[in-house]
DNA sequence: CGAATAAGTTTGATCGATCAAATCCATGAT
DNA sequence: ATCATGGATTTGATCGATCAAACTTATTCG
């Protein structure tokens, strides 16, 4: 045999017709078992595999997410949107989806490409990561009705509660809190924040945590919690030299925990090895270093967004405007404790 | 207007039919200027986009590339999969070529996903990375005819040669010899070579470029050489644990090479900062803690596979059992030499 | 007993594009 | 004036699958 089978020689096979054939794959339980067990067998016979882009150009649906993979050079928390890929891939895979990369240079080019995409057929539906404040991309997506979710929470307002933003993210505010708080249980009393400047949705809300616990944990007043308060751009140096200018500025502090490991290993660089630092993302530089960090569970991060938009284990899409179920997933992170390994 | 306009659509706007759309796109060449420019008008004014399954289903081409998505080997390495990664896909994507993502359990498991993928016409060729000994899945897709190309030598005997295995690599012999020169050059003499067990193509490839370098810029006999010479398992502890033994066992040396980032670090966490010490691979790791270390230009890599599979330019695929170009090419990797900031 | 109902299967049409062959038309050679 | 030639465009068929509706056959019920 020179060309593959199709569903017509798979039928003739079995001595059924070609849609009996693909009811078998598509809807078994209409299909007599009878009948089912000839064809299965045809199909096995003949080694059938149904060509993917014939089943795309007629049912207009195509198993298979769109995700963009970031420029991201600067290597050290790239990791992060790295380990987010092979989960969401390997989840997907399960589901019998696949995940089509693309790169765009720009939100505006990134729209083009959703653009060619979906109307192509290529794609069901997009994953998004680094959503920031008044993100057009959603927008743009929400106003043509392609399905989307996006790992990372609309920081705007008002679209935080849109029901038709799916979202999945992770409670940097909960991991910051509890690392604070492993720090004061361990004795600690003067935490310094070591984060990124106001502004990004993300930073505030890992801000957020260290406040929470040191209000509760201690009876610093709120400026002398702000002085306790680094921000920096993120990055190895920044991070150093912030600690530096601290103790240059003659501010005692017994423990420092970060934004980043990018920052936390900058500090760690620094401080002397009684003083406890915490990072955040629990990269491979953090494992290798021998850096406490605060560990996002990526997994389950890529298992909520394909639960939001495919349901529960399907590999359909869900029916996102009209489903009732909640729409969107919070995940909490967990304190890595480590052994300094350097320093 | 519901629906998306197709070919048909364009032409009757145009006042041409569906074909001569179709050559627009497809053969500008024989569609006579004055008409293409009408049509390309109506294809810009009903916003066309042709649809990717149709097309695929009639052509048999997909436009698309298959890669396996590693399942996450051991964080601080695995960064060199990811950066070859998104080197590919944005050069693909220059190229009007998309990546598509999958995972398998094992080689077996992989073979299975070329077929469905292949078959399907989801993917036109596949890229493999991390191929090893008497691969079984490059025996496969030759079989079946099936294009790819692989980043990593056919480390078998015979294969290496095989002109229907299109390969990239990068030259991890030169590497070593130039880290080991660069150290040689500044005064060092017995240089230590820190790297994996013998049997994997690319460590043996490392070592015999200390090796080659040592032979011709110093006098220590081929015993003595074996004596620098390390072998264990790649990972941060390994590495401590190995040269402790060296120093435990009284050899001296002034200078450590290293098959892998993830070796050196454990080699740094243990040496005095007069000792020292290059890495490979060049990961955000080396970056962070100051490691000197082997750069893959990971963007010749992918140029490199992409011209191999598609031609220098095009985005369809050459007819590689035809062509006589060479099917393969070696890549020079690149010191980077830092100053150190941790030990 | 005949008609309504359900279960299982088949047939015709279609998704949107491209290939292959046919048609049309102007030009130059005979 | 006739015909071959080649460029430009159109028409018919096809890629492989699924949808929607039609058709068979067996079963049930008034």
């Amino acid at each position: 045999m020179d060309k593959l089978p199709t569903v017509l020689d798979v039928g003739r096979a079995a001595g059924v017709s070609r849609q009996t054939v693909s009811n078998v794959l598509n809807a078994p339980g209409v299909v007599k078992a009878e009948t089912r067990a000839r064809v299965e067998a045809a199909i096995a016979e003949l080694g059938y595999r149904p060509h993917a882009s014939a089943r795309r150009l007629r049912t207009r649906k195509s198993a298979t997410l769109g995700i963009r993979l970031d420029p991201m050079t600067n290597g050290i928390s790239g990791s992060v949107h790295d380990r987010f890929l092979h989960a969401l891939t390997e989840q997907a895979d399960a589901r019998g989806l696949r995940m089509l990369l693309f790169t765009a240079t720009d939100p505006q080019d990134e729209i083009r490409q959703f653009q060619r995409m979906h109307e192509g057929a290529d794609v069901d539906a997009f994953v998004l990561t680094s959503t920031f404040f008044d993100d057009p991309r959603t927008e743009w997506l929400i106003q043509h009705r392609v399905p989307f979710v996006t790992f990372g929470r609309p920081w705007g307002i008002d679209d935080m509660k849109d029901p038709l933003h799916l979202w999945v993210d992770v409670d940097g505010r909960s991991g910051l809190r509890q690392a604070t708080e492993h720090l004061l249980a361990e004795g600690a009393r003067r935490i310094v924040y070591l984060g990124w400047p106001s502004g990004s949705g993300t930073g505030d809300d890992r801000r957020g945590g260290w406040r929470d616990a040191m209000r509760a944990g201690t009876d610093l007043g709120e400026a002398e919690l702000d002085r306790l308060q680094l921000a920096v751009e993120d990055g190895v140096a920044q991070g150093r030299e912030a600690v530096r200018g601290l103790e240059a500025a003659g501010i005692r502090f017994d423990a420092i925990v970060c934004a980043s490991d990018s920052l936390g290993l900058g500090a760690l660089l620094l401080v002397g090895a009684d003083v406890p630092v915490i990072g955040y993302d629990n990269t491979p530089v953090a494992e290798a270093v021998g850096l406490s960090s605060i560990e996002q569970p990526l997994e389950d991060v890529a298992a909520g967004a394909l639960e939001l938009i495919m349901g529960r284990t399907g590999s359909e899409l869900v029916d996102w405007e009209q489903s009732d179920d909640s729409r969107h997933r919070l995940i909490t992170p967990r304190l890595v404790v480590r052994q300094r390994r350097i320093s």
